[in-house]
DNA sequence: CTTAGGG
DNA sequence: CCCTAAG
């Protein structure tokens, strides 16, 4: 177990615990002291316990660790490890990281750069009441090979390097997870600050200078000043060090500093004002070639999420994690998606995305109608482009999504649909879509979505093409009773008559009770075209409504009209004089 | 493409 | 009204 601290103070129990290496060999470079002692009571961690800012100048590093590096030849004369832990240089600098990999890799080998994408992703959480703000760090990654935590440091480090342009360069494939815990074994005003790495050797491909840090180099460095609480954290923690290959502590560090420590020339202090913490997230692509470097955090309680946080989903390193040690469980536990992950996995089901894109135009549209009513807008050329796309209405939806979700599907790249570019793409394809809004202007305004209300006119049309037509043959009668309309589609007009069919059955009663409760509702269908309706459908059975239709047609519509309206010709007529109104 | 039917 | 299987 790594710990990274956070010194404030230089005359806090860190240096005692440390040893006079750590602080001179680091401190005065100003960077970060990894440290692994894992933080106690009183000890490092419990600077500015008030402070909602806190300026992170050192990392500091473990002088075991150093040592270890220092006096490994194997590490020395690793090549790929060169500058592994390079804690008081420049991190990602001397060629060790690669600016040239797009994903921003570290690269030790880049024939060995197999590994998926390494997401680190750091949140900030909110602190408990009455607590220091917290910000853990969980970091880990895609693939099975690695993971790493780490825990309950309370800020972010502040970082000198030239790394901006790297964490930029690895944002869009990593991300770092931060997560908050607090140790189970020390008191709750606790705070570790703690990066703790740990890592596996899965001894493929693995670099040969792997063994700069050993077990018995924690032990034997670590355990010498640690209080029994931390040792007993520790060796909880040790666990994890399975085979006590720590050839990518370096690479973890550098990535850390990559990804959360900032550059010193911005001023990054970190503010962590309770709900308005910065969500900000860090990425950063670590390759770590065969290798598995497992960071687990301190034993701890763990806070609660902040709101729409998740973990990364780390799969068979928490595999790994879990049948390691019980600390992984906590692991395991938080890690849920993140809301990220999230959308991106909605965004890939082309219906969800579709649907999210069709709010978005719709609402667009809506808005460009009503300031069009209220006479607040003058159309512009692009205006008017959608303008007329809409009352084309199921045309261009439909053709839109038809198009994106075919294409969705070839491409396998629905989450990059975004509502943003899907709009353009949709509104490219309505350029040619033609203006039926002029035939009802007047109507725009009662436009709701698709949704047009069906005037008695239109079903009185509707009755009469059916009356002439029979059902089923809608685009018949659409297109000679409908011409005008060109709003309303075969469907459309199917739709209309089921919904016709299903109001003329229904009970007289009930409808007179359901009917009063709806204000504003459409002027009730006349009886005439009800009446008008139920006659038809017995002429005209509609599918699945025929059965039920002639069994309720005896209670609402007298044998006697039936019989006397055999002939559909007469009736035909009859009803048309009788219909053909307005 | 149209229809029928489910949502 | 939307969507889609089926013809």
């Amino acid at each position: 177990m790594l710990e990274i601290g956070l010194a404030e103070s230089k005359d806090s129990s860190l240096e005692s615990a440390l040893g006079d290496n750590c602080v001179n060999s680091f401190n005065d470079v100003n960077h970060t002291l990894y440290n692994l002692i894992p933080g106690s009571r009183g000890g490092i961690s419990s600077a500015s316990p008030n402070e909602e800012i806190i300026e992170v100048d050192h990392l500091l590093v473990p002088p075991h660790v150093t040592r270890a590096l220092d006096e490994d030849p194997m590490y020395l004369s690793s090549k790929s490890l060169e500058n592994c832990i390079n804690v008081g240089g420049t991190p990602c600098s001397d060629g060790y990281y690669d600016q040239g990999n797009d994903y921003g890799i570290l690269v030790a080998d880049a024939e060995q750069v197999e590994i998926q994408a390494l997401k680190y992703e750091f949140m900030l959480q909110e602190p408990e009441e009455n607590e220091n703000p917290h910000i853990t760090c969980n970091l880990s990654c895609d693939c099975s090979d690695y993971l790493l935590e780490a825990v309950s440091a309370e800020t972010f480090m502040d970082y000198p390097s030239n790394s901006e342009a790297t964490v930029r360069n690895m944002e869009y494939t990593s991300q770092v997870q931060c997560m908050d815990r607090d140790v189970d074994e020390v008191k709750p005003d606790y705070i570790t600050r703690t990066f703790a790495i740990a890592t596996l050797d899965h001894s493929t491909g693995a670099p040969d200078s792997t063994k700069f840090l050993s077990h018995d180099t924690l032990h034997g460095t670590f355990f010498q000043n640690a209080s029994l609480e931390a040792q007993k954290w520790l060796k909880h923690e040790l666990l994890l060090f399975d085979q006590q290959n720590l050839t990518e502590l370096g690479n973890v560090c550098d990535q850390m500093d990559s990804a959360f420590l900032s550059s010193e020339n911005e001023d990054d202090m970190i503010l962590i004002p309770g709900n308005e913490i910065p969500e900000r997230v860090f990425s950063s692509l670590v390759s770590l070639p065969h290798t598995g470097a497992l960071v687990s955090s301190a034993a701890k309680n763990e806070l609660p999420y902040r709101d729409g946080q998740a973990a990364l989903d780390c799969r068979g390193t928490q595999e790994i994690l879990g049948t390691t040690n019980d600390s992984v469980m906590t692991t395991k536990r938080l890690r849920k998606p993140t809301r990220r992950y999230i959308e991106e996995s909605s965004e890939t089901k082309p219906r969800s995305s579709y649907d999210r894109l069709k709010t978005s135009l719709i609402s667009s549209k809506e808005k460009l109608l009503h300031a069009r009513a209220a006479g607040k807008c003058r159309w512009s050329g692009a205006v008017q482009l959608l303008y007329q796309d809409y009352p084309g209405r199921v045309h261009s939806l439909r053709g839109f999504r038809r198009k994106r979700t075919k294409q969705l599907e070839n491409d396998g790249k629905g989450y990059n649909l975004t509502p943003e570019s899907a709009k353009i793409s949709f509104f490219q394809d309505s350029e040619l879509q033609d203006d039926p809004s002029d035939e009802h202007p007047t109507r725009v305004h009662k436009r709701r979505k698709h949704h047009r209300q069906w005037t008695h006119s239109e079903v009185a049309k509707l009755v009469d093409g059916v009356s002439q037509y029979g059902v089923g043959r809608w685009t018949e009668i659409k297109r000679l009773f409908f011409s005008t309309s060109s709003y309303r589609t075969a469907v459309d007009l199917k739709d209309k008559w089921r919904n016709l069919l299903r109001a003329s059955l229904a009970d007289p009663a009930n409808k007179n009770l359901v009917e009063p409760q709806r204000k504003h509702a459409s002027a009730p269908m006349p009886e005439s075209i009800l009446q008008r309706v139920r006659e038809l459908s017995i002429i005209h059975p509609y599918p699945r409504s025929q059965k039920s239709a002639i069994t309720d047609l005896p209670i609402l519509a007298p044998p006697t009209s039936l019989t006397n309206t055999d002939d559909p010709l007469n009736r035909r007529g009859r009803i048309l004089h009788r219909l053909s109104f307005s």
